[in-house]
DNA sequence: CTCGCTCCCATTGACGCCCATGTGGTCCCA
DNA sequence: TGGGACCACATGGGCGTCAATGGGAGCGAG
């Protein structure tokens, strides 16, 4: 499998650091994806991570659009500014940053969340009830008769 | 990665000066740039710096206007009448002078924020405010609807 | 002579690297 | 089929290195 899939919970130790679940780290090590780069989610409180190629992905969406308007001005402050690095330890831990505690809300846990392509940081709450949400809102569309 | 990537926040000290992160800094190195040349944003209260190429880049997108337009006129009094030349000390420190305190705010702590080819100074908490409201202006674009 | 800038050195605190421990799960074999 | 050994991975902490920061001294311009 060299996609991100599942979820998992790991503890955060006191110095800030948590692992990486193992499947995640062999997926990064299949697609040799050396370099971690992170940016907040546009809709859910929550970290996106992947290679280059995730950074890449969606500057192409930017590429359409005129380089002098605001809009893109405004996009390249959120993508090339409000994302940060994120360097696996020789153990397959990152650091949980201020930056990401106060965008996600997590404190202790994290629950690390596959989206194929990337992966994600979520506070462990958030992440039932966002997927909660999702199922719920799913349900309403295919069955919208009460 | 050899562009301007991520953010990062550091104190001024009393002589004025700031020292430039590690990362940005090995990216100037990368790329070569021994001058860098600094400008007001044109939308921003922030200062964009770059090497000689970026001063070029603007040069030329200035020269896609028409060259005697009030529009032209004013980008060349902002960026060539508006920069200043930024020298790093021997350890890597760039002075934070009047000039940059008043366009920006920035009073004792400078936010470094990548811009790929660039990288700009903001005062903290404008980049943050700026940040929100790009991200809720881009949340407005991708779901119009109410 | 004084002010301001640059170069140089010291300190400190954060982070990366390394090794140790524990624990849950799995496989093997009697 | 039950027990035990083994293994993979999460977790905890020591330690060295490097970057950020603070201050002293030299030098040149006004």
């Amino acid at each position: 499998m060299n996609r991100f899939l599942s979820h998992a919970t790991n503890r955060i130790d006191a110095k800030g650091r948590v692992s990486v679940p193992a499947p995640f780290r062999s997926v990064l090590q299949e697609r040799q994806i050396q370099e971690l780069y992170g940016f907040q989610d546009f809709v859910f409180p929550a970290i996106s991570i992947g290679g280059p190629e995730l950074l890449e992905r969606i500057e192409r969406q930017l590429g359409g659009l005129d380089g002098f308007s605001e809009e893109a001005h405004q996009m390249s402050l959120l993508v090339h500014g409000g994302g940060v690095f994120m360097k696996l330890d020789s153990e397959g831990r990152l650091m949980v940053t201020d930056f990401i505690r106060s965008f996600t809300g997590i404190t202790t846990e994290v629950t690390f969340v596959g989206r194929a392509d990337y992966f994600q940081l979520w506070q462990p709450q958030a992440f039932l009830n966002a997927q909660q949400a999702a199922r719920l809102a799913h349900q309403r569309r295919s069955a919208p008769a009460n």
